[in-house]
DNA sequence: GAATCGCCAGCATACGTACA
DNA sequence: TGTACGTATGCTGGCGATTC
């Protein structure tokens, strides 16, 4: 078994390339230690910080509806183990119809602009979107081939389905205004859980996958384009920003 | 190349407002 | 007071771009 020279010569060259890769990698090791280590600092630094805001905040601001049961379902893979009263009725809670909860701490921004209704909904918030797009103009293949086969209603005419929501609607909004509470979480309040959950995890980004799974639904394409659009539309109205491609985080974050 | 994301378009529904 | 209209919101789906 003896070696030949050129043998020798490889594996002397492979350790001098090693040997002088070693403090390169030494180097590096530290420079990630010292960012680790910077990143570690500065996490806790805002961990601190919001636990400072959130104690002032509630100090402040006295606690909304204390007396009000929270019977919002569990968020599925994250019940919250710190109280949920804050998370509850960031999360809107939508109830009385439009009764609006009096978390007026965060008002959607078109109540500053004065452009809200009565209800303290945004206004002109659609309409300034829709100007900003150039114009609906269509998509040859897209709006031909899609035609979804109505949710719950059966199969109409746009129009006649249009004149029906006025009188059907007042009936379904008599009976939500009376029941409110049993539909509010399934059908109401998307936009407030979500900035819930955005709120809840204000020190991390999350992506609109995570924020789904975190309001119990599953993760079905469908469920996350909901949840990305809403992200999308918190993002335009400036209640939630982008943290980077398909990363969404909470304003206060 | 598959998976994921961003953007867009459109429909259904709920609700508020204005008006006859 | 009832209705028409406007708007917000939730949802679905397609397509191109980007990432893994």
């Amino acid at each position: 078994m003896t070696s030949t020279p050129t043998a020798t010569h490889s594996i002397e060259a492979t350790t001098a390339l090693l040997q002088a890769e070693l403090p390169q990698l030494e180097e590096q090791q530290i420079t990630l230690q010292k960012e680790l280590a910077a990143v570690s600092e500065r996490l806790e630094t805002v961990r601190a910080a919001l636990a400072a805001l959130s104690a002032l905040s509630a100090t402040v601001v006295p606690a909304p509806r204390a007396a009000e049961p929270v019977v919002e379902p569990p968020l599925a893979e994250e019940v919250p183990a710190e109280p949920v009263t804050d998370v509850a009725a960031a999360a809107g809670e939508p109830v009385t119809g439009s009764a609006v909860p009096d978390d007026t701490a965060e008002l959607p921004p078109a109540v500053e602009d004065g452009t809200a209704t009565k209800s303290g909904r945004p206004r002109a918030s659609r309409k300034s979107a829709a100007a900003s797009k150039p114009s609906k103009a269509k998509r040859p293949t897209a709006s031909a081939s899609r035609r979804r086969p109505a949710k719950n209603a059966p199969t109409t005419p746009a129009k006649s389905v249009k004149s029906k929501a006025k009188t059907a609607g007042t009936a379904r909004r008599s009976a939500a205004s009376t029941a409110p509470a049993e539909a509010a979480p399934e059908s109401g309040g998307l936009t407030e859980q979500v900035i819930a959950v955005l709120t809840r995890h204000a020190d991390t980004a999350l992506r609109a996958r995570d924020v789904a799974q975190a309001l119990g639904r599953d993760d079905s394409a469908g469920n996350i384009n909901t949840v990305r659009s809403t992200l999308d539309r918190l993002v335009a109205t400036s209640r939630a920003h982008r943290a980077g491609r398909g990363l969404y985080q909470s304003p206060t974050g």
